[in-house]
DNA sequence: TGCAGTATTTAGAACAGTTCTAAACTTCTT
DNA sequence: AAGAAGTTTAGAACTGTTCTAAATACTGCA
């Protein structure tokens, strides 16, 4: 308590195992990216272009299954805030966006202090997945 | 009070004028069939299909620039909640969405009963522009 | 360790949604 | 009615993403 410790081990090869993902050295490096240090919002061409100028470089096919397929894990979230772009956020608790544009730059924003009152029920048949808040701000 | 009238006279040609936009035979086609009945969802795509079986079939580029026209005008809005698909809702007052996945299908919700509190002020040197709720539910 | 079996990676083709181009056509103003 | 400016159109181009099928890497087991 007071002191942060890192909530999970960094030995990546576990991770993905744990996650039933193989260790390959892709995965392993593009997840060494991502989740190394603190949080980030990424895209698949902005990790695309960071991986290419490492040491073990990843094709661009690559990158974006590793993305869905992580995400499919529930080690990332992705997060709509631009129609053709999607964003992959390493953070997966529950939290809400600030969205600057027209830059396209995203940031988070815990959602602790934030609540919400007066939902309805979801419609007959469905049961609720997620309640995403995006604040769009303008320079 | 009671009875409701339609905020806005159905004179297309007249809304198009004063929203700064040329009365076209296109745009006014477009126009009617987005304006004529209660508030509606389209994608550039549905609403090609609609008009193509129409009196004044309009070409997929016209729908696409007068969806993005009449959002600049402020007489559509655009909702994001997919990625590489826009929609655009009739609806331009204050409220939220349902989103149901994974149909895709698209419901509104007034936001009068619903009250955000606890959102953190806007990065320096950002001003708020929107604040968009998406309900994500699944069948 | 070596091998087979399965999963993964890759380059490039394919695809979906959207925007662009430039020639033909409308609309508006006079 | 004529000229100027704005709009429409088909198709090409473009962007972001997924698919294909051949080559390669990982894993479990002898």
């Amino acid at each position: 308590m007071g002191v942060t410790m890192p909530t999970t081990s960094p030995d990546f090869p576990d991770r993905l195992r744990a996650a039933g993902l193989r260790p390959t050295r892709q995965r392993v490096a593009l997840a060494r990216l991502l989740f190394e240090s603190g949080h980030r919002h990424v895209t698949a061409e902005s990790l695309h272009v960071e991986v290419k100028a490492s040491r073990m470089p990843v094709s661009l096919a690559t990158v974006y299954n590793a993305l869905n397929q992580f995400r499919d894990a529930g080690l990332l979230r992705e997060v709509v805030v631009a129609p053709g772009r999607s964003y992959f956020d390493t953070n997966t608790g529950h939290h809400h966006h600030f969205f600057v544009e027209p830059d396209g730059e995203l940031h988070d924003f815990p959602s602790e202090k934030v609540t919400i009152a007066g939902l309805p029920t979801p419609p007959k048949g469905t049961r609720l997945a997620r309640v995403d808040v995006i604040v769009r701000v303008r320079r």
